[in-house]
DNA sequence: GGCATCGAGATTGTGCACAAAATAGGATCG
DNA sequence: CGATCCTATTTTGTGCACAATCTCGATGCC
């Protein structure tokens, strides 16, 4: 038995019109993200198939895709739940991020300066979203911003994979934050953007890459990620693989 | 109509026995990194489902996983091809890893020195390995070993979130050495690693991240990238999404 | 001879039905 | 009264059949 095989290569499509699937997987990730669907929630198919109105099978694929990226977690014959990251799982998400931001910053700054007026334009209507935001008291939008914020600056970088990394660092840091902030200070991240922002936007100034590891180490900081044990295992699913 | 959420928090169980289908993953992720299935090539489900004895959806759904690594390209109606990486995506996935590997470097160069003893020996041992499999001419040994290599430094660094994103960069990368090595000049890894072990073995030497910044260049420029336009466009594919 | 159109065959996409497993509730027994 | 076992119900997993789409060769026309 032999594989067929062709070797001429085929361009990509961007889309073959299964946009009906990124929906919900958009849809699902943004509830995720702003907190309406807190880290451990169950996702039950059946519920979200009729959510949406779509069939089950769907709904598995979005889910299986988001389980890729460590958003939702699948345990066999359980089903999907929203991801819950561990104290060291967080710890490792945000040392990544630095690493990744990191690099990023370093090619802003290695632009040519001044940045192009599209990209300051584009930075300057973000600080006003997130200042709208901020004003109007809307937590969604802030959160949603904030990843964003990070997203813009990786794009302006311009290497395509390392946003796209970027993107799914986002996302764990995300449920990290969901998952182990401080009932009390929550210091808003949006005063940090300002100042990124404006660090990039003088072409003097060169404290962009300090401001942003800054930046990063106060939003671990407010999480409290003390390795306190679980309080209650279930003992069913730590003995599920023995006799 | 209502979401059922239930916020108790379930824990993970690593193997539900869906071994199976992480064994054809690996599989064909194999086949595709020791080049027996090189970039464009068509991966017909209906074959594989005979290859592996499996059903058709479950190779549907490995499929699905490869190709949100970026190492299968789905194209609706069409079917799964491996990945064939444009020059600039080459590019890219090689600047990410010099991002990512610099900064395990440097974890490692953080470290303790000397290093523990099983670590020296694993290194070693792996030394060996490289070696015998260049005596024996082995090439599909020597590039599943090389790979191996740059994942071993990166768990030695102790993040696994981190080794996670260098695995898939990794898997990239060797996607983008067979599409585009040159014919003639293949100048061996094996000789750096070897320096690279020396470096992390001698407590006295700190040249270790410059190493490996030289020779992710050094791969990089065994690479062919001119920018040469693709030689035939697929207009259906590229008018596809028009009326 | 070249090019467009059409149709047969093959390949991928999707919903459905059934099987397997887990959860919840209650009954029984110590 | 509490624990355990058993059963009913819900939820997840999988194979199958059919629909939609694409490929490619043949045919006919310019």
């Amino acid at each position: 038995m032999k594989i067929a095989l062709t070797t001429a290569a085929p361009r990509r499509s961007p889309r073959g019109r299964g946009g009906a699937e990124a929906r919900i997987v958009r849809s699902i990730g943004e509830a995720i993200a702003d907190r309406r669907l807190p880290p451990g929630t169950k996702l039950a198919e059946e519920s979200l198939a009729q959510v949406f109105s779509v069939s089950r099978e769907r709904v598995r694929k979005v889910l299986l895709l988001l389980a890729q990226r460590q958003v939702v977690t699948l345990i066999p014959n359980r089903g999907a739940f929203v991801a819950k990251p561990t104290p060291h799982e967080a710890r490792e998400v945000f040392e990544a991020r630095r690493v990744i931001e990191r690099a990023i910053m370093d090619k802003l700054a290695a632009l040519p300066r001044p940045l192009p007026p599209a990209t300051l334009a584009r930075l300057n209507e973000h600080r006003s979203q997130e200042e709208a935001a901020e004003r109007a008291g809307d937590r969604k939008a802030m959160i949603r911003l904030s990843g964003q914020f990070h997203l813009l600056l990786a794009e302006f970088a311009g290497n395509g994979t390392l946003t796209g990394i970027l993107a799914g660092l986002i996302d764990r840091s995300g449920l990290a934050i969901a998952a182990f902030e401080r009932r009390s200070s929550h210091t808003c991240s949006a005063e940090d953007h300002r100042r990124l922002i404006d660090a990039l936007a003088d072409p003097q100034d060169d404290t962009a890459v300090a401001l942003m590891m800054e930046h990063l180490d106060a939003v671990e900081r407010q999480l409290d990620l003390d390795a306190r044990p679980e309080p209650m295992v279930d003992l069913k699913s730590v003995f599920a693989s023995e006799e």
